[in-house]
RNA sequence: UGGGCUAUGGCCAAGUGGUUAAGGCACCGGACUUUGACUCCGGGAUCGAUAGUUCGACUCUAUCUAGCCCAGCCA
């Protein structure tokens, strides 16, 4: 693996801080919300993050930002550390939020105590038109100037249940008038009533991401919090909550631009929404760019981290084409990958010259650019399956390098074969092709008289496998438009499912990958039971065939 | 019409006043080939626009244009 130099804008800021004495080392941290799975978005944050502790003699931690319990799920906590294990990113340390709630709430009465905040009445509805909107500034609300003691007592009460869900929230005082909206008097706290997985029903009150994230990182002694550009906007307020809170570490957030792909499902609520509208197979589906997606795919996680790396951290918002990914994916597997014949749309070919019950097994390489990877023994005898597009009837053009009557090619690791005429069924397409092969060109031979047309590779028709190979495509049809929801433009084309043949000297488990020759790289499915083999493409071999 | 951020070939992206403007992906040629794979050769941008500063600007200044983000008691 190429190593990856490492240098861009944070990387920098980080070097400066330990250079200036200001940082002895980076302490980072990924805060997901345990609310769906991660995608190809978050590994850009997982392994920024990691990466950076791990390369300034710090560490990572891994927190799960659990303070709105309405809308998370302890399932998801499982499924999260799994992928980020899976990402080669270790944490030192295993937080939640939670842990942090007694803390943050007496943070919250120091802002009171200090004259800081205050317990709102207002509606949501008054909160919203108070606030103003993006050019008009807004208007303080009428509670604003109640005193420290009624504001100590009303947060007491609101933290003991005193009041209904929604009826208070708990604000900070900075400025109505701010162009930032965010710093336009910030809620910090509002009651619910609400089961959480970690403290129970210990609290009615919860904090707002806003004051919690800040104190989360600070808490921690994160030194470089990492996240994307769309926090950009809360850090004046991040830093207020840190500077009047008086913490103690003070922690820096730093913003990068959010990967994209182009023509992927990007976003944990839009996958979410074709989960839950069952327009995939799961999380997992090998269609999601979620890790646990492009994991059963068979995506090699090195592959996803040198991917991540190769792309640098710009703060611009561009959309990366996904070919980037399936060029690295094909150089992690290239060398590692066995290769194995594999025949996704048989067309049988008959060799008429071949003795009827002969069977003979001949060597081949696993893979010529790994000796380690030994060498097989491929099945052949008169009857054999080729790809159905590698027979024309008549040879176009000299490009054509594949078989067509009267043209010979030969079949890899076997003999040169001729094609002499087809059989058809009675609505005239092709079963099978008749064909004479060339004892003298056996594979390994040496024989050099003469060039075939081409190599095609093949499985044995009496000996071999039958497999379920899915080949994808895009999971969403994008000339739609994009006000259409995803979930009206799922290509229903999208999963393609052969039912092919593979060679049957193998004993594949679940997540061996494969290079399938000329077909691509795959790699076994979960879906595999002990009656069929499943198989994914993870992806195709590049091509410069070109049609005419 | 407020604020923040961004703008280098089809895509990603180096570059921080003087370079023939790196590299990768994609694409187009060609060589090689028992995978139309791999490998190998060759191909293309004046840097969003305009006006300045300077001996000299992708790099500095001003103005403009375009895109992204912000008006949850979500994160």
């Amino acid at each position: 693996m190429k190593k990856m130099e490492i240098s861009h804008f944070i990387n920098t800021i980080i070097e400066e801080d330990i250079r200036t004495g200001k940082h002895k080392r980076a302490i980072t941290r990924f805060p997901p919300e345990p609310n769906g799975l991660l995608h190809l978005g978050h590994a850009r944050a997982i392994i920024t993050n990691y990466t950076m502790a791990k390369n300034h003699g710090g560490y990572f931690n891994l927190r799960f930002d659990d303070t709105n319990p309405v809308k998370e799920d302890i399932s998801f906590v499982e499924a999260i550390k799994k992928d980020i294990a899976w990402l080669g990113c270790e944490w030192k340390n295993l937080f939640f939020a939670s842990d942090y709630f007694e803390e943050m709430y007496k943070r919250a009465v120091l802002l009171i105590e200090n004259g800081k905040a205050f317990v709102d009445d207002l509606t949501a509805d008054e909160i919203k038109e108070y606030r103003g909107n993006l050019t008009t500034p807004g208007k303080n609300s009428p509670y604003r100037e109640r005193t420290i003691e009624e504001n100590l007592k009303l947060f007491k009460n609101m933290r003991d249940g005193v009041y209904p869900d929604s009826s208070k929230v708990l604000r900070v005082k900075i400025d109505m008038t701010s162009p930032n909206m965010n710093m336009r008097d910030p809620i910090i706290y509002r009651i619910q009533r609400a089961h959480h997985h970690n403290t129970g029903d210990k609290w009615c009150i919860y904090p707002m991401y806003d004051y919690a994230h800040p104190i989360e990182d600070a808490i921690e002694g994160i030194t470089h919090s990492l996240c994307s550009l769309e926090f950009e906007d809360h850090r004046p307020l991040y830093d207020w909550v840190v500077k009047n809170c008086e913490m103690e570490n003070i922690p820096r957030q730093i913003e990068f631009g959010k990967l994209r792909i182009v023509g992927a499902v990007g976003g944990k609520r839009y996958i979410k929404q074709l989960v839950d509208g069952k327009k995939v197979m799961g999380w997992d589906d090998p269609r999601l760019i979620t890790l646990s997606g492009l994991r059963r795919r068979g995506v090699p996680s090195e592959a996803i981290t040198d991917f991540i790396h190769a792309l640098g951290l710009p703060k611009s918002q561009g959309e990366t084409e996904i070919d980037m990914l399936d060029q690295i994916i094909r150089e992690h597997l290239a060398s590692t990958a066995p290769r194995t014949n594999a025949i996704l749309d048989p067309l049988k070919l008959v060799i008429d010259n071949y003795p009827e019950d002969k069977v003979e097994y001949l060597e081949a390489e696993n893979n010529r650019d790994n000796e380690e990877l030994g060498t097989r023994l491929i099945p052949f005898s008169k009857y054999v399956f080729i790809e159905r597009e590698d027979f024309i009837e008549q040879k176009p053009n000299k490009k054509w390098k594949r078989l067509a009557l009267g043209i010979e090619v030969r079949l890899m690791h076997a003999y040169f074969v001729k094609a002499n005429s087809i059989v058809r069924d009675e609505k005239g397409n092709i079963t099978e092709v008749h064909c004479t092969y060339d004892i003298e060109t056996k594979s390994g031979s040496g024989f050099k008289d003469r060039k075939p047309n081409g190599n095609i590779h093949y499985v044995d028709a009496t000996h071999n496998l039958p497999a379920e190979i899915r080949l994808f495509d895009d999971l969403i049809l994008e000339n739609m438009g994009k006000d259409i929801p995803y979930v009206d433009k799922v290509n229903p084309d999208s999963l393609i499912i052969k039912n092919g043949f593979i060679e049957e000297n193998m004993d594949p488990q679940v997540g061996d990958r494969f290079q399938f020759t000329r077909n691509g790289y795959f790699c076994v499915d979960k879906d595999t039971t002990k009656d069929l083999l499943v198989f994914n493409r993870i992806v195709s071999l590049r091509s410069s065939y070109k049609k005419k």
